[in-house]
RNA sequence: GGAAGGGUGGCUGAGUGGUCGAAAGCGCGAGUCUCGAAAACUCGUGUUCCGCUUGCGGGACCGUGGGUUCGAAUCCCACCCCUUCCGCCA
């Protein structure tokens, strides 16, 4: 959410920007409304003053023993007249927010403009494509062959879009999971969280899936209650409500969560194997930090990242996000992609964004600073998370990077100790 | 699912109709003391909105939403959440 008062002061800025990342959004109506509403807001609070007074006295002149009947009777028309404007100005407050809630954040001026992801610019790319003497399978083959992936029974129990992990391939995704959250504590300084699954409509709302996104999301109607699209949601939602302090700052924190995405609009997109499915596992990382600080995190959010893949040794490359192509609620963003072999283009495993005080602001999480001159004042925190890194499509990496040439697949030596030391899957 | 108790500032916790935005303590900040620190002492210290603007004036906020009243943290109703006990259960 971005601050009224802001967009009210800086109205051209404000427009200016986010029309880079909606360019059909229009504020007339959102300014018209804020208008009426502090118009409005004048009256009533002249009107409650008045009151305030006379009620005082009211106490006062009892208190002495006297007759109050006739400034009673005054004040009682006073009080109907309050209630009829503060019913105006709740209802426009209403509208205010509603409306508020649905202004995506603006983007960063290091963002480069542009309207669809063929316009995000690549800021580096590690390692090479592996090049092979043999044709090497598609991971869906290759897995089905293995024993180590069922689509079949995956769709018999749950539906397409859904994987059955078996035998190695079962316990090469738990290994994965164990390798990132290990690295990221031991080498990142992030805490381990084990958060719920299923959240509430306030934590959605908090990070900014709702109210936009309702349509993507799995949702447990009879309690009013969402799976988690990411961990995202409840790792941030954390510190809802929370007033931290400044020394504690920055907090990284790292989770492991399955996702659930109903992946709506998306049919006849990657339908084949495990690319795009309505339940994956993902490591994700959250941080919270000052926000003079938050565009230096997020370069050392993206580096966390990219240490799985270059631990794993996957060939990927970094794209920064054109305004076009962020997401609702993040200022800035990049993207990791990794290489998939045999379908010849590179897979999504992790996207690392800024998203300021957007979030930090519909979650209400702020924390105690100094200002120079030794006044107490309060701030909203910078809240930043990125995949470390989504899993599935991992393995679809490996599975294709790593074959050999009579279909078996080498296991990355970071992986091999959490294997069982296990070299090789086949 | 049943029963009881409870939700007050950064935290603990007092407050049951009017000078209550709210005692006290903790924490935090400034200062005194000290070579320095600790302790002790003094003073200060909620959030947010609106308006003129280095300051000031006003409004709102005691779980949420309604109601009663000239006036509600305080009384009434509904809902949400938490704790404890009982039942069921991985």
């Amino acid at each position: 959410m971005l601050e009224l008062k802001w967009i009210r002061e800086n109205f051209q800025e404000a427009l200016t920007s986010l029309r880079k990342k909606s360019p059909s959004l229009d504020l007339d109506d959102f300014m018209r409304l804020d208008d009426e509403r502090r118009e409005d807001l004048k009256v009533l609070e002249n009107l409650r003053s008045e009151m305030n007074k006379s009620a005082k006295e009211i106490g006062l002149l009892k208190g002495q023993g006297k007759d109050v009947s006739d400034k009673m009777e005054a004040t009682k028309s006073l009080s109907q007249k309050i209630k009829d404007f503060e019913s105006k100005v709740v209802e426009l407050d209403q509208i205010i927010h509603s409306k508020l809630l649905n202004i995506p954040n603006k983007p960063h001026s290091t963002v480069p403009f542009g309207t669809g992801d063929e316009q995000n610019v690549e800021v580096r790319s590690w390692g090479n494509k592996p090049e092979f003497d043999f044709k090497i399978l598609p991971h869906w083959e290759v897995g089905e062959n293995l024993g180590i992936l069922d689509f079949k029974r995956a769709s018999k129990i749950s539906g397409t879009g859904f994987i059955v992990f078996r035998g190695l391939g079962a316990k090469l995704e738990r290994a994965l999971i164990q390798f990132m959250i290990d690295l990221h504590c031991q080498s990142h300084g992030y805490e381990e969280v084990s958060t719920p699954f299923v959240v509430n409509r306030k934590s959605m709302t908090g990070t900014g899936q709702l109210p936009k996104l309702e349509k993507d999301m799995y949702c447990l109607e009879e309690d009013d209650l969402f799976l988690i699209p990411t961990a995202e949601v409840p790792v941030t939602n954390l510190f809802m409500d929370e007033m931290l302090e400044e020394k504690d700052l920055p907090i990284g924190l790292v989770a492991y969560s399955p996702c659930f995405r109903r992946e709506a609009g998306s049919y006849g997109k990657d339908t084949r194997g495990m690319i795009r499915v309505h339940q994956f596992d993902k490591v994700e990382m959250v941080r919270f930090v000052q926000p003079e600080k938050s565009y230096d995190e997020l370069e050392k959010l993206v580096g966390h990242a990219e240490e799985v893949l270059q631990k794993l040794g996957l060939h990927y490359r970094v794209k920064l996000l054109c305004s076009g192509d962020l997401s609702f609620s993040a200022a800035k963003c990049y993207d990791l992609e990794v290489w998939a072999p045999a379908q010849e283009r590179y897979l999504e495993v992790s996207s690392c964004s800024n998203f300021e005080d957007f979030q930090a602001r519909r979650a209400n999480i702020k924390y105690r600073r100094m200002t120079n001159d030794g006044r107490r004042t309060t701030e909203y925190v910078h809240t930043l998370n990125g995949s470390g890194i989504a899993l599935a499509r991992t393995v679809v990496a490996i599975l294709e990077n790593f074959q050999t040439r009579d279909g078996k697949i080498k296991i990355p030596s970071v992986l091999v100790p959490y294997m069982g030391g296990m070299t090789q899957i086949g």
